[in-house]
DNA sequence: AAGTTCAGCAAACGATTGTTTACTGAATGG
DNA sequence: CCATTCAGTAAACAATCGTTTGCTGAACTT
């Protein structure tokens, strides 16, 4: 049923859903849905647990990974870019719906992402770059990173469904971005 | 018809807007619309344009006011922060269909945020500190800052609906991030 | 083996939908 | 002053919708 779901949102958007198509789509009868959600919003919250678990599972990889500021950004970008590839239908679902019309969503969208950056705040702490900082200080730049993400996710996904020599050209702006990002952090301290 | 439209589009999304619930706002008949738009994806472009048109305005007074960069940043900040509180319900829009389930207004509103981009870029180019960039890194830059932007803006949006008291938080937020990328631009010819 | 939960079905309900058609009155222009 | 465009209407079309109801068979529990 959530396959089905995800699939339908491909190219429509959780608020236009329909029970019936979803329905439809899994192969079942109508009163069928309501056996397993009370709503379609419920469907929807489901849907973003589900896609945010791999995201989960794709940031902790980068985290984990020590090394050089310089790698470290090369293997994010990766990274981003192979999880939108293998899970085009979440990263499409999450960004159509962060700021979708399901309230219900939005919140659970907005309250993973909230942990995430606490988890990469948590994973910066350490650094020695970070000598210095605020806790405060740490989660702003976090937050930074993470809507960075995001922002590189939603174009990556863009083009891959519209012009996929484009891929490129996106994986060395972010890059550029971090790297950017990264200087200003260093300098931080001297300022 | 157009504020009719932008008005359910409050608590609704574009794809399941419908164009009996348009003309009913609109206090018409339902045949009237078809005088107007031939689709609801017309009507969705025509939006994007009226949203967009008060955002070049809005863009254009931060990049004409000279300065140093810590007042700059001020000033930019406290221009969205007054756009998003003035134009909610073009904000929101352009937040709910960026990434939404109609792709004429997709493509409509990435091709205007692109040339935001660009003149951005024109407005950074005769700088200082932009001595020694290519064209090519100014443009990455730019829309650094333009995607910064809509963050921000939907970050306040989002505030302004649910907790008005993190309003003050978002704009701290976006001043340190702003600040931290300019020291990164800064830096970056030593790189 | 009896009872109970579970996941599914068909059918039916009124309500709402998008779109077309033929018609109307007012403004506009030559 | 006549013709034409324009913005609106009511009515009708089949189609789809969400949800409830009562029923069925399978799978567990005890």
């Amino acid at each position: 049923m959530l396959d089905a779901g995800l699939h339908l949102l491909a190219d429509q958007n959780l608020a236009s859903l329909g029970v019936r198509e979803v329905t439809r789509e899994a192969g079942l009868s109508p009163a069928a849905f309501y056996r397993h959600f009370p709503d379609l919003a419920a469907l929807g919250v489901a849907l973003v647990e589900e896609s945010l678990a791999s995201l989960h599972i794709m940031i902790r990889a980068v985290l984990a990974e020590a090394g050089g500021a310089e790698e470290l950004i090369d293997r994010a970008v990766d990274v981003i870019e192979r999880h939108v590839r293998e899970h085009r239908g979440h990263v499409r679902f999450l960004a159509r719906e962060r700021h979708g019309g399901v309230r219900q969503v939005r919140e659970a969208i907005d309250a993973e992402l909230g942990r995430f950056a606490a988890e990469v705040g948590a994973a910066l702490a350490p650094q020695p770059e970070s000598r210095g900082w605020s806790e405060r200080d740490l989660r702003m730049l976090a937050e930074l990173y993470v809507d960075h993400m995001v922002s590189t996710a939603a174009a990556f996904l863009e083009a891959l469904e519209t012009d996929p020599a484009r891929e490129q050209r996106i994986a060395a702006t972010a890059r550029f971005q971090l790297r950017l990002i990264s200087l200003g952090r260093e300098r931080w301290q001297a300022g």
